[in-house]
DNA sequence: TGCTTGCTTGGAGTGCGCTCGAACTCCGTA
DNA sequence: TACGGAGTTCGAGCGCACTCCAAGCAAGCA
């Protein structure tokens, strides 16, 4: 579940899963995950060489995700479900790309990010309170039976 | 701010401001008004009729907004905060207009949605806690300087 | 050998919620 | 009477985040 900076496996690196499978754990379809690549939403997934020869990236060649890979999509999808722009994950993925002397500048992207996540969860909050009171208002109307004649509702 | 079954009010239901005060007061554009208006969204806004006769509906006729109007329109925007899809508030919507028996299924609609409203704040909840860990990592590595070479993170 | 299943690519298409444009009308002020 | 500004209509266009398609490749199995 983590998104660590370093890991004790020695395969933490290596592809071991097919892009279906990776669909099956994450929730994406494979053409989402494609797309994460192709936009640079992800780092260049390695590919499986076939048997027939080649050097692994012509068509017919097969992704091969790796733990750290699904790390990283676990870490997205995080970011997705709290409405992150996708522009905004590609510009976080590249600071990440370009190495350690990024860090303050990632972690003043996530400052800023949790803001507007701590906003529309207060957001929310005060909305619940509106349908809270609605629901009440409507239950109470049932209850009484009553039959009055308003359009607003 | 409530949206009443009744009001006190007599001129409650007059038409009294123009489009372009009532996307001032509700942050929509004027455009997007119209377009509640066209796909059902608010029931038909009353027209002023022009100076030169006519029916006060042909090309050139001016919408004037009620404050049941704007009550509504500050409903539509707590949903619509929420995420409810137009779809669904169009369903609402439709059953204000079929009347009173209509008012368990629109409770039911709202619980609905209330349901999914919860699961979001506690999504967000969550998220928000794999941000801040995430944040006190940076600012931990930060703080030690250190220059480790991970490409996670 | 053929068949099925799963994967590959680049590019086109989709659904949502607006957003904008063109051409026109009305109203108030000079 | 002219002009600017706000409003009208219908319909086309846009940005986002996918989603799908066509054509072809690869591997397993009968």
């Amino acid at each position: 579940m983590s998104v660590q900076q370093t890991r004790p496996s020695a395969d933490y690196e290596v592809g071991k899963y097919s892009i279906g499978e990776v669909a099956e754990r994450t929730g994406l379809t494979a053409h989402t995950l494609r797309w994460y690549e192709r936009i640079g939403l992800m780092r260049h997934v390695s590919r499986q060489r076939p048997r027939t020869g080649g050097d692994g990236n012509g068509r017919g060649s097969r992704r091969r995700y790796s733990d750290h890979d699904l790390d990283w999509l676990e870490f997205v999808g995080k970011m997705r479900l709290t409405g992150m722009p996708v522009a905004d994950m590609l510009r976080y993925a590249e600071l990440v790309r370009q190495g350690d002397h990024t860090r303050r500048a990632r972690r003043e992207l996530l400052e800023d990010h949790r803001e507007e996540v701590r906003d529309r969860i207060s957001d929310l909050q005060s909305c619940l309170l509106v349908i809270d009171h609605k629901i009440e208002t409507y239950a109470d109307a049932e209850a009484s039976n009553d039959d009055e004649h308003s359009q607003a509702g």
